[in-house]
DNA sequence: CTGTTAGCGCTTTCAA
DNA sequence: TTGAAAGCGCTAACAG
């Protein structure tokens, strides 16, 4: 039984090397201002009792935790379920490994406990993924004087902002699949947080959805249809409860019945494309489909899409949240892309 | 500016309730032990204060954080990139948020001083990704007193295991994909953690590859094609840098001047299987492709596979991450699929 | 049921 | 260049 269980504290090591734990901490935060050989030992101490500065005590005493947590608001293991939530992520880690600064995941449950919970986190900032307006952490948030950052909005006092301009987005790719002749149907995110699955038609649908992208997105849908002469209100429109491959299936099903041979199936993203379009591969093969994030299994079946580069904006929401400086909304661009070309 | 900057704390609310900052601190503790009313009006003042408990002193006193470390021993970001990855994930974090923990990334970049990132991180345990024989963070964690768990393997005294018995699925599902007397390829994982991709053959690979999963699975493969009389000295084996269809693409490309007409690509993912048939269906439309993970869309696409229920292993990790008692080795099952049955 | 004491591990401030 | 004092926010252990 060699090694001692009890931690190794930073008074250990100073009362080793003979130094006092002032010198013994500065022997680690600034090695400059402390003499060469009294360094040395305190190192050498250090190593030989195998001590590690202890995060939580650091962060007591400075006040920073060297993490920057990240709020999902709602269930999170839905996080790694979505590919465009993994491309964020990844670009939020790229940056926290530049920095040197740690991720945290702040779990949420879409409970009435989530805001609490994200306010008495140990992080120095916060990364928010799009939520609905009147989802009690972004109150929470928007009132911490934590830097706050939010990737899809909506847009509120104290949280920064980094979006595409999706109304415009959806217009132009809408826009440019009607040009055909073809008759629309739409499948969409969610309308509220129940997430519930759903077929119904563009009358039915509430004026204004609470998830400001799904919002911009069937604006933008609508004002397509209607320039293009048709009828939005009685556009049939599924209703996903995720974004995986899977509920682009069970929407196309959904939709099966009021789907013309001509169909054009705008779908909020590619993976919604790509579910709707192996499930309709032998019953409609002359359907034609819209998506959103340019995903390269989508480019290469000939869905037509908007860029949407997510690791990009993972890394500048992860930038603003270490800048205690609050830097301004940041609005990304867009394109769309279709079969291998790209447009405006 | 109505907002007071300073942080609101728990003696300000004790002082504001009329109480000793102890009682405040069980009335949100252990709110049994103090009088309703008493409770209340601590409550009542720490609402009026805005008042949240800081995760920081309280980790620092009570000796728990609240949070499982996870560890991908190697740059982070590419932990998102491994849809493999994450579904452990997705597994981690349901046992988190169902035990109200906190999950914590620790950053990682393959370098000297990722073992002292990992042993300083303000973690209560640790879930480890899979990693090489020889990675220093192994024998950091192991030496910790706090509960360490690994997905993969390599086994190590200190640290619990929860594997696959790669071995013998290898052997098994190459065994039943070579019955029909193809010529056998194989699309490896990295061999080291230079991750270079490249082409080579049996003959030349060494007689032990760090990783133990990818070691485990490599030796299946050679007893596989050795039992059927065939040669692998001989076989053809292309090296990915990464578990992502793109790699697979480029694996059957570089091998694509060795393949026969009835050839059996065995891959070590679904993932890697499907780049490579994708790159290859019109050039070798008789292939025949063995996979691992029995994901939708490699059995829809006639791919055999090993099962690996990569979100249950994330569960199963994290509980053992939250149990002081360290439970034992947890060996996963496993079954072959192919074309929609199961067996063994 | 409530309060006092003490201190977790570290670092800011100031003095030597 | 080094050290002493103080305290970050909270809670375990014990008294009252």
């Amino acid at each position: 039984m060699p090694t001692n269980r009890r931690r190794v504290t930073l008074k250990d090591v100073a009362a080793r090397a003979g130094v006092s734990p002032m010198t013994a901490s500065y022997a680690f935060t600034r090695p400059a201002r402390v003499a060469a050989d009294t360094r040395d030992r305190v190192h050498r101490a250090a190593s030989e009792l195998g001590y590690r500065p202890d995060a939580v005590g650091r962060a007591l005493k400075s006040g920073r935790t060297h993490q920057i947590g990240v709020v999902f608001s709602e269930h999170l293991a839905y996080a790694f379920d979505d590919p465009q939530a993994a491309q964020f992520l990844a670009g939020v880690a790229e940056v926290c490994v530049e920095e040197g600064q740690g991720l945290t995941f702040i779990p949420t449950r879409g409970d009435a406990a989530d805001a609490g919970r994200v306010l008495s986190a140990a992080v120095d900032g916060f990364v928010l993924w799009t939520t609905a307006q009147d989802d009690p952490v972004l109150a929470a948030v928007a009132g911490d004087p934590r830097p706050a950052v939010i990737q899809g909005g909506p847009p509120r006092q104290g949280i920064v902002c980094v979006t595409q301009d999706d109304y415009r987005a959806a217009l132009a790719v809408a826009s440019q699949g009607l040009r055909e002749g073809r008759t629309p149907v739409v499948i969409s995110f969610p309308l509220d947080r129940d997430r519930e699955r759903m077929v119904t038609i563009g009358a039915e649908l509430p004026s204004h959805a609470p998830f400001p992208v799904t919002d911009a997105r069937l604006r933008g849908y609508r004002a397509a249809i209607e320039q293009a002469g048709l009828s939005w209100r009685s556009t049939p429109i599924a209703v996903v409860a995720r974004n995986t491959q899977r509920d682009g299936v069970e929407a196309a099903r959904d939709l099966a019945p009021q789907l013309t041979p001509d169909a054009l199936i705008i779908a909020m993203s590619d993976e919604l494309a790509l579910g709707a379009r192996q499930a309709l591969l032998e019953t409609h093969p002359e359907a034609a489909y819209l998506g959103w994030d340019a995903s390269p299994a989508g480019r290469q079946l000939g869905i037509t899409s908007v860029t949407n580069p997510l690791r990009d904006q993972g890394r500048r929401c992860a930038r603003a949240a270490l800048d205690p400086g609050r830097p301004g909304d940041q609005e990304i661009p867009w394109s769309i892309v279709s079969g291998g070309g790209a447009c405006t």
